[in-house]
RNA sequence: CGGGGCGUGGCUCAGCCUGGUUUAGAGCGCCUGGUUCGGGACCAGGAGGUCGGUGGUUCAAAUCCACUCGCCCCGACCA
């Protein structure tokens, strides 16, 4: 759709807030991106809720590629099922917990192995249905001693959690590795460098783990985590399938976990210079940004209009800066805001015709033909592959 | 959870130590009018806070004391 800036909710601010340390919470917050409501709790505003949905998008097309299968499960989790597996204490404090009406026991999920692990033993009974991997993309609770970092370490924040049962471990070693290289495509893709570290698999449990650990200046980071579980939940959850030599086996689990929101303050920690957010074209919330530099002069404000309205019908997402504003605030603005190209409209056209191409990450100008951007574009998309 | 710090218009902060000319200020932002319009313009006018909350000390509290709530930092912890 045809989005102006004049009519879209995108709250630039000069000054970040005080409390904002690293550099993606103070880009955040200064870009419109999101709101903090209360310590680790955050609004995803409409230009940081864009990020995070193409994040989110990028996760799972590669969880699909795989064959992965999307679920969803109840954030609402019984404290029940968390006795049966005996981790109801181990998480402690850190679970976020009520008693319901009926003086129930309940919890706001900080991971679902549980849940999981409840279904398929309901629905899986035989070696037949192996192996399978299931997803979701969800928001996780966890009452974080110390929130810290803007969403980096939030009480609430969104995650991709897969799990994954098999026959036995070396099915377990199949499905372990296709996670790992899809994650490893994931990040490739939303362009965040990053190396993969042995672990401790801590409260998740299990014999193995490796974490992806994105590059950059944030102590923390961690964006990606994934455990070859074994049968640890299958066993004291009962989880068993019926092999083909007619014996009851517990299936071996692995599970994988990514913070899709952290991924977002990662890629900025890593795509970012003096002036703002520079976005991978992979997860920019727009492509393109259009800026008529006089927005009274009829010319320059129809040309920007035809301009917006013939990329919006190629199908590249476009923002049209339409505030009555200095030219100098809407390029300050643009550059923050990060997004990768941009169209210019001003004195150039009114002598010669021509409007200007930015490219954000080069910080460069050049000279195009307004009939020939959408090309560009195109080309420009090819070349830098999105 | 231990240690430290901070809460004053939408945001960033000054004032607090040495209570009383402060009808509580500044910058940014916001509103109106005008001049501007290629890198966060300028002039003029204007709106907006009772100083996190409660209680206390005092003739008098944003300023002192106590408690409380919230937020941040360091540490420990962390799929």
């Amino acid at each position: 759709m045809y989005m102006k800036w004049s009519r879209y909710f995108l709250p630039t601010s000069k000054e970040p807030p005080k409390d904002a340390e690293i550099i993606s919470h103070k880009l955040m917050c200064r870009a419109g991106m999101i709101d903090k409501l209360s310590s680790g709790v955050y609004t995803y505003l409409p230009l940081g809720y864009k990020v995070l949905r193409k994040v989110e998008g990028i996760v799972r097309e590669e969880m699909n590629r795989t064959g992965a299968v999307e679920l969803l499960m109840p954030s609402l989790q019984p404290a029940s099922l968390w006795k049966e597996s005996k981790r109801l204490d181990e998480m402690g404090e850190e679970m976020i917990r009520f008693t319901d009406r009926h003086r129930r026991l309940m919890l706001f999920g900080p991971t679902h192995e549980e849940v999981i692990t409840d279904i398929v033993r309901r629905y899986i009974n035989s070696w037949k249905q192996l192996p399978i991997t299931l997803y979701q993309i969800q928001t996780k609770f966890r009452d974080e001693m110390r929130p810290r970092f803007g969403i980096v370490r939030a009480r609430e924040f969104l995650m991709k959690d897969a799990y994954s049962f098999d026959r036995d471990e070396k099915g377990l070693e199949v499905s372990y590795g296709k996670m790992k290289d899809a994650y490893k495509r994931i990040f490739a893709r939303c362009g965040l460098d990053f190396s993969i570290q042995q672990a401790d698999s801590g409260v998740i449990g299990g014999k193995f783990s490796e974490e992806f650990v994105a590059k950059g200046e944030c102590p923390e980071l961690e964006v990606g985590h994934i455990f070859k579980l074994g049968t640890k939940y299958s066993e004291t959850m009962k989880a068993f399938f019926v092999d083909a030599d007619g014996k009851e086996k517990p299936a071996v689990m692995g599970c994988y976990g990514i913070g899709v929101s952290r991924i977002v303050a990662a890629i900025i920690e890593g795509n970012y210079d003096k002036k703002g957010i520079i976005w991978p074209l992979s997860v920019a919330p727009f492509l393109v940004l259009v800026i008529p530099v006089n927005p009274e002069d009829t010319t320059i404000i129809n040309t920007a209009e035809k301009i917006h309205s013939d990329l919006e019908s190629n199908g590249i997402e476009v923002l049209l800066d339409d505030r009555d504003i200095s030219a100098g605030m809407k390029f300050s603005d643009g550059d923050l805001i990060g997004i990768p190209l941009w169209v210019v409209i001003g004195k150039k056209f009114i002598e010669k015709g021509k409007v200007e191409m930015k490219i954000r990450k080069e910080d460069r100008f050049f000279e195009i033909e307004p009939e020939n951007i959408t090309q560009w574009i195109s080309e420009y998309i090819k070349r830098e592959g999105k």
